[in-house]
RNA sequence: UGGGGCGUGGCCAAGCUGGCAAGGCAACGGAUUUUGGUUCCGUCAUUCGGAGGUUCGAAUCCUCCCGCCCCAG
């Protein structure tokens, strides 16, 4: 008999996993772990009477340190060294499937359940990562570094939901989320990132000039870390058309900037990839997305010794170094997850 | 102080055969969204350098003044 654990945040998408768990007849525990330092001791008590009235029993987790160190520190310092990162993605292998399963593993269960919108599919080859049914709010993108091994130990009971159906199911049951909000943003990010790297008085880069590519100046940047490739918001610049974040010179602080034309690119290369799948059990056709929401586009993909390529037919949105590229089958199949460390530019 | 050009919202800029001020960029607001972003929608000059005049009516015509720019001396 499997006993589950059950991830609560407080919100609609795991409560309504929680409920689908008790219906299987499944052994359930919940948890709910804290990542921040200034905490929700009411969400606590809540979510503990809740799990009271269900019979189940609740534990809360403290993963702030852990959280702080794992996921917090690499984001400053990732905006340190110029680049982009994508917390949710390292929040997943890291806490909630790396230390949170061992967590819930240590109190008596085998498996940890979550409300993430993905399917997992058990395969002669092993688990499979699939795309959740609900295509707005497929989470596997996130879910794409977390090794494979980990999945053997994961269930995500909305695979085949949508939020519309998880939404009416909890209001049918006159079910309010404890959390009166949904986690639609970074979680340790009230506002702004840039507020967030002030008040953590991060030391960034300075102030310098924006720049066309063949060097003439537009006008002055606050600090190259307030931009990232591809963004059109925040240059301040009025010129005949709009113009987007094209790179960053790092050599002579300078961001340049150019016409949307000048932010595609053929692809990118990566970091050693997770694999999710075996690559010799690669489909021919594969497709790739470097950016969450993106469609998904077939790409060719290599992989070696320190990392993967990815190449586009079609040159598109440029790929941002610290932003995750995850390579599908077809079917929806997450064959692997990987850093970008740099676009590949365009002859 | 001879000649020529120009002055329209934060920037660029239509309109100048007179009839209640296009558009682009920026900015701001909203929608979308478990990352940064993107995208979409909306808002943004009762006023056209200033003062008079002609006219039913002027940014558009006339006069003067102010301020720029260019070419000559």
């Amino acid at each position: 008999m499997h006993k589950t654990a059950i991830a609560l945040s407080g919100g609609a998408d795991s409560l309504m996993s929680l409920l689908l768990l008790r219906e299987t007849g499944a052994e359930v525990m919940a948890v709910h772990a804290r990542f921040l330092g200034a905490d929700d001791h009411a969400l606590h008590e809540r979510l503990r009477n809740l799990c009271a009235k269900l019979f189940v029993p609740f534990h809360l987790v403290d993963l702030r340190r852990e959280f702080e160190e794992l996921v917090i520190t690499p984001f400053v310092r990732a905006y340190q060294s110029g680049l982009t990162p994508n917390p949710c993605a390292t929040c997943n292998p890291a806490i909630k499937f790396g230390l949170l399963l061992d967590r819930v593993r240590a109190l008596g269960a085998d498996r940890l359940a979550t409300g993430h919108y993905a399917r997992l599919a058990q395969t002669p080859h092993g688990t499979a990562l699939y795309r959740g049914l609900d295509a707005g709010k497929d989470q596997s993108y996130f879910l794409s570094r977390v090794p494979r091994e980990r999945f053997g130990h994961v269930l995500f009971p909305l695979a085949d939901w949508t939020k519309n159906a998880v939404q009416q199911i909890l209001a049918e049951r006159g079910l309010t989320p404890p959390a009166g909000r949904e986690s639609q943003e970074v979680c340790f990010i009230s506002s702004d990132y840039r507020d967030f790297l002030r008040e953590r008085k991060a030391r960034l880069g300075g102030p310098g000039p924006i720049t066309l590519a063949d060097g003439t100046v537009l006008g002055r940047h606050a600090g190259l870390w307030n931009h990232t490739l591809g963004q059109r918001k925040g240059l301040g610049i009025a010129y005949s058309q709009p113009l987007y974040v094209t790179g960053k010179d790092f050599a002579q602080n300078r961001l340049l900037v150019g016409p949307k034309s000048e932010t595609l690119s053929p692809g990118c290369r990566t970091g050693i990839p997770n694999l999710l799948w075996p690559f010799e059990l690669w489909p021919d056709e594969v497709l790739a997305q470097t950016i969450y929401r993106q469609r998904p586009e077939p790409a060719h993909v290599t992989v070696d010794q320190t990392g993967m390529t990815i190449a586009f037919p079609e040159p598109r949105a440029m790929p941002t170094p610290g932003q995750v590229a995850a390579v599908y089958s077809a079917e929806g199949q997450v064959l692997a997850g990987a850093v970008i460390e740099e676009a590949i530019h365009a002859a």
